[in-house]
DNA sequence: CGAAGTGTTGAAGGGTTTCAAGCATAGTGG
DNA sequence: CCACTATGCTTGAAACCCTTCAACACTTCG
């Protein structure tokens, strides 16, 4: 069976067709060289850095993180990966991937050959446009990363991480109404935020005591959006989704026809 | 007179061939699609953050810098443009530009028709290599730009900047034996570094002291850059560049046609 | 000559780190 | 069933890096 219309790859074929115009012929095509199909085990490095191998892998399940580790021994994530996301897009240009890569949680991602992918995108416009837009918005969030490491305050930082959190996670239909499962450990969400851990958990009781947000057995409320945006100092802009959903919530045979249809 | 050609495109020339395997046909089409070449002088915000325009921008003379002014005011550059970088690369995929661009110095840009490069793009694989390359080296400088801001104390940043244009400048021939012109002034290298001017000037008299830099009028001087690089940590391999030099120096027709004959 | 921009220096304050200890939970093996 | 261990979360106190505020020197320029 087309594994690109099996449900857990509903999270990478909502980027794509969030990303550009991509039919049914882009799907069928992206579909047609296959991927293998990996789970990997919660803290484990799926992806070293080093020489690229001659795959591209896409998350499919589970939360990932780009890291680096410093010779002090101190670690930073410039990178949280979602479901959906590609782990190593790089790949396609670069013959060194700069970063390693671990599963935060139990994830599966498919593994697809680059040979292959850059074939048929040389060939195929359409995933030509959402490999490109994507790999674009990944250098759009890094920037915007940039921004906040290097000019928030603790408090805003972890408030902007959980604005884009939840907004990435909405678009991939893995958010509640008012909150979303965080599998992020304080030390990791530290890693990502250039805190310690230490200050990282007393920021969390920070903005509990102040109501902006609850967080019990990796459980993240926000009972006030608006209130954790402005404290953030967040606008989603940069995450570059499209206005109005222009994609089908589902996917199958109906889904892409729709869409065919309206690119045709 | 073919605008490529003229000595002020040769750094950007320059970094297509050590982008990809670009040839004397990739050459010659992208001059054909022509370009606008505009002076701008310092200080001066020439693109500005919100709707894109028709243009994608390359920057031959001067230095330029992305910022981003947050609500209290402060400024984050997260990214440095040197002669050679196109200004607005996320253009080519995305609608909206998430940040001004400012002349720091007296700056040239080339503009180039944004829908006559994307049909290039399309249709000349070197160009796409080239450029699509380039995107990807300034994704791995942002996010190691994440990685300094995260991790590192205000001398390590500070080096490891120092480091970073030093092979920045090489690679397009603009740096000397062991130092190089440094236009920025304190507070825009604290913009980058996010730190304040003030602990910037103090962090500079500190590698004063120790000897590491030299540091008047504009005009560093890097005694033992060894030394600089261990104190910064600095891998330059995130940088992407070739090994060895694979372009010659010269541009010309006789560098364009060595270029075509290796690739032939 | 006055104004503006840049670099420099001092002193005080604060946000974050560091070090240390304690608690809770889950898993493991006796 | 119960140590025993490992991991993650929590809390306190002291130290430190960097910021903030302020003042002054120097240069350029109208």
């Amino acid at each position: 069976m087309n594994w690109l219309q099996r449900p857990i790859a509903a999270p990478f074929v909502q980027r794509l067709r969030q990303a550009a115009d991509f039919g049914s012929a882009d799907l069928a095509s992206l579909a047609a060289i296959g991927a293998e199909l990996r789970s990997v085990d919660s803290n484990t490095n799926f992806l070293a850095e080093g020489p690229r191998g001659g795959a591209i892998h896409v998350l499919l399940e589970g939360w990932a993180a780009r890291f680096k580790i410093l010779v002090n021994g101190s670690r930073q994530i410039p990178a949280l990966l979602l479901p959906g996301d590609i782990c190593d897009i790089d790949a396609l240009h670069l013959d060194r991937l700069d970063w390693g890569t671990t599963a935060l949680t139990p994830v599966t991602v498919a593994a697809i050959s680059r040979d292959k992918l850059i074939q048929l995108i040389d060939r195929q416009s359409g995933v030509r446009a959402a490999i490109g837009r994507m790999a674009a918005v990944e250098n759009a969030v890094a920037t915007q990363w940039a921004v906040c490491l290097g000019r928030r305050s603790a408090r805003e930082r972890l408030a902007h991480l959980l604005c884009e959190l939840f907004v990435r996670l909405e678009a991939v239909r893995a958010a509640g109404d008012s909150g979303f499962t965080l599998p992020l450990t304080q030390e990791e969400i530290a890693d990502v935020l250039g805190l310690t851990a230490v200050h990282v958990n007393r920021t969390l009781q920070n903005l509990r005591s102040d109501g902006l947000i609850q967080l019990r057995d990796h459980r993240l409320t926000v009972p006030d959006m608006q209130a954790l945006r402005g404290l953030a100092g967040f606008d989603g802009l940069y995450l570059h989704l499209p206005d109005k959903e222009r994609v089908a919530g589902s996917v199958g045979p109906e889904g892409s026809a729709a869409i065919a249809g309206a690119a045709a």
